[in-house]
DNA sequence: CTGAAAGCGCTTACAG
DNA sequence: CTGAAAGCGCTTACAG
């Protein structure tokens, strides 16, 4: 109010030097020397003077500033993200600016529009999809776009995932060396690449074990769609003996369910997500999933994001980490099976 | 890259209008002719042009970014409201950038200073506190600061909480009318105002029924430790009959360690939690608890915020949302409760 | 090393 | 209604 904001000029007139002075000391490998240095940094401290982030940002045409587009809040898999990928940038000295996405590309593509106007140094998509008229459109602006958790193989985008389809499969294998007859799937929400990849690698395994699948539904990443899902399964002529769920959050829904309804996950049939949120580990749960290793994907994705902004000529990468089944108690474990 | 970014003088040129009409067609409020509007308007489109926010910030002084100070993303309260809070503001207008905050002060007032060099609007800092200094700093820069889910009322800042203190009241009330004898507490962190209120009405009511509590312990608002004091409560000669958990994240710790130990919550001993995040609901937990409006307190932080930055005169406002018991199944439910 | 000056892309009085 | 011009707070060649 009173004070208002600091300016470089204002520095410059307490410390006798040129307002070129004052930029040079805040601008790491300009030259000043140690006098200078020493009045400007003093009349800095004295003022409370920090350098207007966006008035440099207008000249060097960089933002330091990253666009998150995020879905899916609820879902304990992207907060744990989130924080951490704020950390990896904040330390790069980046910052992220959120927008909460509508889940229709439409909606996505629009938030889009804003985020280009703020000039960002990049953006990353966490579980959306966007148009490839967008997706040009960054293109041209020279603005790097990250797809994390989320593939588009044809949009020429660098995407981070984990091996969605061999995961897919590993939870069949799982299951059938369990000796499971009766092996239901789901799915994770079809119109996504995860959702898919895990269903045609979950599949693929089955029909090499020779297995027709028990029941096959579009969970949609959406609990209450879940849980429907379980209560028609169980209410079935015949159950089935294993429900592979396309994520955590859902499979938790559906065990939710089996215990309403008296059946033991785990004893009377098994359950398998996949994720490994935090929450998979507490002991209300403790559920047999795939991980995926979000630390090293959001790393990842921090590392793609960078390189594509230093250096603009990279070609985009589509990089898939590792999954890994977490064995727990939610899933009858196969007799001899490495711990 | 080639076509980089659309300038406003581009646009003008191609519509063969000056550079203000540009800006004026895409300033609400500002006059143009509609034969103008139309020929820039069209111009744009084809040039895909958006005005560039940064540079309009630099001239209104206004960025339309408000920062964002959060931590515990792992507690499922924040992210709930994260979403809500980033709707609300996109819906006014406005983006949060964010900051991951280390859980000092110092880390806090770090960040703060960062915060302010990005320009901000406003800030809101939620379930951190800062310093005094910090505080009039951004009241001298005219930088609003509202605290969500906080209270520090010596300095001046405006604050948005639940009725933390008539909450814990609440709490013992029901265990007292539960005719619970030994009731303990693992409190929320003792170094927030949350975790303070709710213990000072929790011991009031108790104090008010005649009745010491069994024990009284800081949970740190951290699973592991609120863990462990269960641990320790159920490994004592006496046990407990009834604990209140300073929020529901760690009553989920408390309720786990009771079930290994082959113990019923809400049958052997009751649980209570605070906070009613949407997990509390879920058939594994059913958790008893205070449940905070996030809802309602995140649109009345948007409120306060908005007037603060419109009217920069309007005083700091301290507000309480009401909270409210969710009755479930983790503790006894005394005769003639009010359903 | 240092200062004067241009320029980043806008908005906003100021004349017309 | 509309254009020319100043200015927001910086960085960065350019001379010295």
């Amino acid at each position: 109010m009173e004070r208002a904001k600091v300016t470089s000029a204002e520095v410059a007139a307490l410390a006798g030097v040129s307002q070129s002075a004052v930029s040079r000391v805040f601008t790491p490998g300009a030259s000043a020397s140690a006098r200078t240095v020493e009045r400007v940094r003093s009349a800095a401290e004295q003022l409370g003077y920090r350098p207007n982030v966006l008035a440099r940002a207008m000249v060097s045409g960089k933002s330091r500033i990253i666009g998150l587009v995020v879905a899916y809040l609820d879902n304990q898999f992207y907060p744990v993200a989130l924080e951490r990928l704020s950390n990896a940038l904040q330390e790069k000295g980046y910052h992220i600016l959120i927008f909460t996405a509508p889940n229709s590309t439409d909606g996505v593509d629009k938030v889009m529009h804003d985020l280009m106007a703020y000039q960002v140094d990049g953006i990353i998509l966490a579980s959306v999809s966007i148009s490839s008229d967008l997706a040009d459109r960054a293109k041209d602006a020279g603005i790097p776009v990250v797809l994390f958790n989320r593939g588009q193989d044809d949009m020429g985008l660098s995407a981070i995932t984990s091996t969605n389809r061999a995961g897919g499969r590993l939870a069949a294998e799982f299951l059938l060396a369990g000796e499971h007859k009766r092996i239901a799937h789901i799915a994770g929400w079809q119109g996504s690449s995860t959702g898919r990849d895990r269903q045609a690698g979950f599949l693929e395994a089955l029909d090499k074990g020779r297995i027709t699948p028990h029941a096959l539904i579009d969970g949609m990443y959406d609990r209450d769609v879940a849980a429907a899902c379980a209560q028609d399964l169980l209410g079935a002529k015949t159950r089935p003996d294993a429900i592979f769920v396309g994520n955590d959050h859902m499979a938790f829904a559906v065990m939710d369910t089996m215990r309403a309804a008296g059946i033991s996950p785990g004893e009377d049939i098994s359950v398998l997500g996949y994720d490994d949120v935090p929450l998979s580990s507490w002991g209300a749960y403790d559920l047999t999933t795939i991980r995926q290793p979000v630390n090293r994907m959001v790393d990842t994705a921090v590392d793609t994001m960078l390189t594509q902004i230093e250096q603009p000529e990279t070609p985009p990468r589509q990089i898939e980490i590792d999954g890994q089944l977490i064995v727990r108690s939610s899933a009858r474990i196969p007799e001899g099976w490495p711990q």
